[in-house]
RNA sequence: UCCCUAGUAGCUCAGUUGGUUAGAGCGGCGGACUGUUAAUCCGUAGGUCGUAGGUUCAAGUCCUACCUGGGGAGCCA
């Protein structure tokens, strides 16, 4: 017979027809005369109930079908007597491919804490809480593919390990064959790179624009979408040393197409996932509801679905940054001294005056342009006012910035002229000025990171819950 | 990296101003019972109190250092 996916049967099922199904049993509730399993394979956050008979089967096999015991199951459909669920699977042929030692066994049929799954992040995909996250993940990697296929962009791998170190973007993991232990040094007592894998210092990507721009200067439209290394030593709910990338980049865009290019894009995304990921998120979302009721009640958040829909209904707000400056320099927390970071014209924005604009003054995402050209990187196309550059950074609420982009210096002169300002070696970046110099064009894109967004998704609140195994400081395991 | 906070049973936690033999709920195991829904009821096992020092007649409790987790900040995506 052939296998079906608990999804299908859930979802297509006769009453009365027979079918193979193979899984892992979630719970299992015992009786005297009959047992309860609840078997779950993946394919939906939904368990299909199996009654088996006790003495059809025996104690000794029911003895061994506990907690994560991968099974298969043969059986008829039925309509459920029980409440809970339309369909069920009596039983009528069992198989264990796994026994599960209920006393080792670390998930057990309760609420863990996400800190303890995390500490068994090999084991929490068996979580109704993780497999939702990982298949909406899945879905929204999907949609990316999608999004830009049908959109004419082209799917760009940019490496992995780059000799360029020029972006600034953050500490990079050096990559090196050399000895840990005593490596060659040359004559000044440096060590010595000639002698390694590739000649020269080698570290992993932290970005893949500058070779996005190259590929976006000749197909016109690219995107990458790669993992990402930074060795930053960041110690929060919205960082990780290793993380997933989205980079679009894109000739013949100014500013304003890379706006509508990003909002058009996070918004198919959602749209995506209420389409396709609902009974992932409806369980979520009551998750989170149950959260939401120990916490006081002005930190309560908008439920889940309701945040995605709103995102999707409405406008990103598009404000320049000398705009919000003057809103933040004329707003209470600023007047009453409430923030704790000076606000003027020229700072950064810290997270306090990004999250004032987006959770209390517009109370929707907000993309923020024009940021002055000292704060932002050597390759954004500089504004004709002197004093700020075509950047733009989409906020969102909670999470703070999702995507930075830019257009792209494309005046050969001017970028050369900066780079010098900013100290970024000009004869390193050879290739990457040859854009500029043979048939340069106006250009734009941007970077969206993949887990911020998928933490905006499904509402969970660790960047560490949202990628399988994270790698962060001083955490590389599994 | 900085600030705050925590580390006690498999999990989530309680443990008073330092004072006998460190507790509960859940989970596990055994039993009872029942078409059950995180089942219910009865019973039972399970702990070098994060690690290393120190103070004290006496340390889970106080002090120091370190390790790890969590929250916030910085850096950023």
């Amino acid at each position: 017979m052939k296998r079906l996916k608990i999804k299908e049967v859930l979802t297509g099922g006769q009453v009365g027809q027979q079918v193979l199904v193979k899984g892992w049993v979630r719970t299992k509730r015992g009786s005297k005369n009959v047992n309860f399993i609840a078997l779950n394979d993946g394919s939906t956050i939904n368990n299909l109930q199996v009654v088996a008979d006790v003495e059809k089967f025996g104690e000794e096999l029911l003895h061994n079908i506990n907690t994560s015991a991968a099974l298969g199951i043969t059986g008829e459909l039925v309509e459920s007597m029980g409440s809970g669920q339309a369909l069920e699977l009596v039983a009528s042929e069992i198989t264990i491919y796994g026994k599960s030692d209920p006393e080792k066994y670390p998930i057990q049929p309760k609420k863990h804490s996400l800190e303890f799954l995390r500490e068994n992040a090999h084991l929490r995909f068996r979580t109704a809480t993780f497999s939702a996250v990982f298949r909406i993940r899945h879905a929204m990697a999907f949609a990316i593919h999608k999004y830009f296929n049908d959109k004419g962009f082209y799917y760009l791998h940019t490496p992995i390990i780059t000799a360029s170190d020029a972006e600034g973007a953050g500490q990079m993991f050096r990559v090196s064959t050399l000895p840990a232990v005593e490596p060659p040094l040359n004559e000044e007592g440096e060590i010595d790179y000639t002698q390694d894998f590739f000649g020269r210092p080698t570290n992993l990507t932290v970005s893949g624009q500058l070779e996005g721009e190259l590929g976006a200067t000749a197909l016109g439209e690219v995107y990458t979408f790669g993992p990402t290394f930074r060795a930053e030593n960041s110690n929060t709910t919205r960082h990780l040393a290793e993380f997933w990338m989205i980079e679009p980049e894109m000739a013949f865009y100014e500013l304003k197409d890379n706006m509508d290019l990003a909002e058009d894009f996070l918004k198919y995304l959602i749209r995506y996932a209420l389409d396709n990921c609902m009974d992932d998120l409806k369980f979520l979302s009551n998750r989170l509801q149950q959260e939401e009721k120990n916490k006081p009640q002005d930190q309560r958040s908008m439920e889940l679905i309701e945040k995605l829909q709103f995102v999707l209904e409405n406008d990103f707000i598009r404000c320049t940054y000398t705009e919000a400056i003057d809103i933040l320099r004329n707003s209470k927390p600023f007047k009453k001294g409430k923030f704790q970071y000076p606000v003027e014209w020229g700072i950064d924005l810290q997270s306090e005056h990004e999250r004032y604009l987006v959770e209390k003054h517009f109370k929707k995402p907000v993309i923020l342009i024009d940021y002055p050209k000292d704060i932002k990187a050597f390759y954004m196309k500089q504004n004709d006012d002197g004093k700020t550059v075509a950047a733009m950074d989409v906020l969102f609420p909670q999470i703070g910035e999702i995507i930075g982009g830019s257009e792209r210096e494309s005046d050969y002169d001017k970028l050369v002229k900066r780079m010098e300002e900013m100290d970024v070696p000009t004869d390193e970046m050879w290739w990457y000025l040859d854009t500029r110099r043979f048939g340069t064009v106006p250009h734009a894109g941007f970077g969206l990171g993949f887990e911020r967004f998928i933490l905006f998704a499904t509402g969970m609140g660790n960047i560490r819950d949202v990628i399988a195994f994270p790698r962060t400081p001083k955490n590389a395991e599994f």
